[in-house]
Formats: C-alpha cells, structure tokens, sequence
DNA sequence: GCGTGTGAAAATCTTCACAGCG
DNA sequence: CGCTGTGAAGATTTTCACACGC
C-alpha cells in the first residue's frame, strides 16, 4: 500500500488529533539542532506513550529505522504532508469584536503556515476601519476571496447569536472548514468540517475535574 | 448507589465533556420557556445522538420519566451539579498580551457563572496598567489570592516561551485546574488538571479533513 | 543489541434494541 | 402507548509484547 493510499484511507481520528503534536514536538527538536530521536523520546516531548505514537506514525507509513529512530526533518515533513500542510489554507476570520480582534493579532498562525487573508464583519461601521494593518471587509466580499484567493477557512469570531449566519455565509462562498468560538452548535452540510472551542466548555470540564479532586482528598487525605 | 456516589466515580470522561453541551442546550431550552424535552430534542439540539444522550445521562443518575422526557429546569441543575458549578470557582488569567486582554474582556466567563478574580502578568511595566476596569497584579501575589479569595483556575495566556514557569507559579500557589493557551506541553503534578487549547493545532486538524475532502472529491466527482 | 512496526489483547466508547415503567 | 434506562453487541482506541531488520 502507498503512502498516499494509506493516507488517503483511515488515518483514526483519534490519531489525526495527535499529529500536531508530534509535529509542535518535532519543529522544537530541530530546532535545538537535534536530527534524530526516538519513540520514547518523541513520545515524552509530545505527552504521549511510546507505543501509542509508534501505532500513530505506523498509519503514515514507515518512516523510521528500526534499532535506530526518527529522522526529525524527515518525520515532520511526513507528518505535515498528511495533514495536508503542503498546501496553503488561507484563512479569514469573521467578527471583529474583542476575540476576532484578538484572533487577527495573533502571529500563531503565520508562524505555522497559515495566512490570514483578510478580516470581516457584518457591521457596516466597522468595516472599512483598520485592524492590525488590515482593513475589515464587508461579508459580500467572500465569494471573491475564495474565488480569487483560493480562501479556505473560516474562523468565526462573531457572538453566538451571529455565528450560524456567519457561518452559512461561509458555507455559501463554498468554505469547507470552520473554526468557531462562539458557544452555539452551528449546523452545516454533512461535507463540511467544523470544530469548537469553547472557553466555558473547557472551564466546566475542568471544575469537574477540580470537584473530583477534591473529593478524592476528603476520603484519602 | 446514591447520585453523589455516581458523581464520585467513574463518569467517562468522554460523557463528562459533553454534559456541558447539554447544560448549554437546556439553558436555551429554558430561556425559550421550555419546560419539558425528550432525549431525542435534547439530542438534536447537543448534536448527539439519542442513545448517547441517555447513556450519558445515566451515569448521573435516573432524572427522566419514562414516557414522557425530562423536566428541563431539574436536569439543567443536576448536570450543573455533577459538573461541580454549584460551588464557586474564581479564576485569573496570567498573561496580559493580545489574547489576555480578549480574555479579560470575553463576557462569557461570568455568563457561565465563572469569576475572573484576578488579571496578571510578571512584565512589572505592565502590573499597574488597567485592563477592563481591573488593575494588572504581579505574579507574587497568587499566594494571596488562592488563600484569600479562593482563587482555584488559572488561564495562561502568555506567549509560549513563559508559559510553563507560569503554570508552575499557579501550581505552586495551590492551584489545581489549568486552562492553557499557549502552544506547549505543560509539565505538572498528576494532580493538576491541565486542558490546552491550541488554534493551530485546531487549524491542522481542518487542514486534513480539508485534504481528505478534496481527495474523495477527485476520485468520485 | 536496539528500537521500530505490528498483530493480538485489553480497555474504552458508541450504538442497538428492547424491557420496564409511568 | 411512548420514552427512558440499560444490558449486550459492535466499533474504536490504547496497551502489550515481541518478531523483525538495521
């Protein structure tokens, strides 16, 4: 089997959602100018077992040298070839409140190879103002963005009650894959790929968290 | 086994960090003066399916009626309670850049009944400044915080390279729940729940679903 | 010899399908 | 009768442990 069929075919998504991990934990070794590494190692980088990311790599194909290791260029160009990194997503974030404005801001991005190409809101009297060196666009300018720019993200940074029209916008400038903020389950066509992050989400799983410690102490002081 | 019992034990974490998708839906279930909803609405409006919707609900404990639903405002307040949000879980934020700012502004941490205590950063050029109406505390005082005001979550929202040494302060100040922004891997006690949230790993994780369509596309148009 | 790659086992999570109760 | 709660089945994910190849 190829590696692009073995790519192309299941990678689990569990799986999937590790591998930038390993490819955060693989820059910072180059980085440091070290060219080779182990499972043991990489795994302990990323904060995950040895085996596990052994079984993770084995569905990209087989990259390293048994006795020896990883090359670490090698492996981070592999990992980023089945994400698809090769290619160039250009991003737009939409809503320009204090998130989006802060989102737009952000040199995360740039830095792992994603361009944000432009920034808009619905509100008529902010579009046109300047945002970190960007003027902010008016929602009608999507389809051209993706027709002429290749635009291919979408991050929603509107307020939960604007993010499923927000949304749908993208969806109907032919965007594929959206990034949310807002705390609302946004609908969408089964084609389209959408992931959420929610700031309270997270804090409720970890007062979970916190209460369950806490009750563990109580009874085993 | 009582309810309290259930809470103690295993609720899966794959069900724990959905409850609060459920507690988001019966919360707009609730405003829209909805008393009453089977699994099956309840489910749509999480963007789960039925059967799981009850399996997770099962864990807690049997708060339906069979033949007829859930009562919307009970099952509302023991999700909250298996969650842990009857108690109080104030919250500070580390890290007064572009995100912590956004953060320190983002209305929704109180809206969920999370407090922001507390907003600080070790840059002394920055401690004093006024962010959203609070003053910008130094890094010494968490101690005082955590033992005085009950301080329990941190927010990193520092830049990577002093993400971990702020993690380590809010750990050594007594604090057990991290919610870290910052594209690292925390080293903390086994006791320390930590929950990263990445933009760019979200990102990559688009970019192959992103691939993976344009692949299927090409092969069956 | 050493560390990768991988079948097989174990654990976890999701779906099915229906008994049971209001 | 309708919908919940749940054992059992099925799917997925993780861990184990060792054969294999440099």
């Amino acid at each position: 089997m190829s590696t692009a069929a073995a790519t192309r075919r299941g990678i689990p998504d569990a799986s999937v959602a590790r591998l930038p991990g390993y490819l955060r934990a693989l820059t910072a070794l180059a980085d440091a100018g070290i060219a080779s590494v182990s499972s043991e190692e990489l795994a302990g980088a990323a904060g995950v077992s040895s085996a596990m990311l052994r079984k993770d790599l084995s569905h990209l194909g087989s990259y390293g040298v048994r006795g020896v290791g990883y090359d670490v260029e090698r492996l981070a160009s592999e990992i980023a070839a089945a994400l698809g990194l090769t290619q160039d997503w250009p991003v737009a974030i939409v809503g320009m409140g204090n998130l989006g404005r802060a989102l737009a801001a952000y040199r995360g991005f740039a830095e792992r190879g994603f361009r944000v190409i432009a920034l808009l809101d619905r509100d008529p009297r902010v579009v046109g103002e300047e945002v970190s060196g960007r003027v902010v666009r008016p929602m009608t300018d999507l389809a051209t963005l993706v027709r002429d720019e290749g635009l291919s993200v979408g991050v929603i940074a509107t307020a939960s009650d604007g993010a499923q029209d927000a949304c749908d916008a993208l969806v109907a400038a032919g965007i594929r894959s959206v990034l949310n903020f807002a705390p609302v389950l946004l609908s969408v066509p089964e084609d389209v790929a959408v992931r959420t992050v929610d700031l309270s989400t997270e804090l409720q799983i970890l007062a979970f968290h916190g209460q369950r410690n806490a009750v563990a102490e109580a009874v085993a002081p």
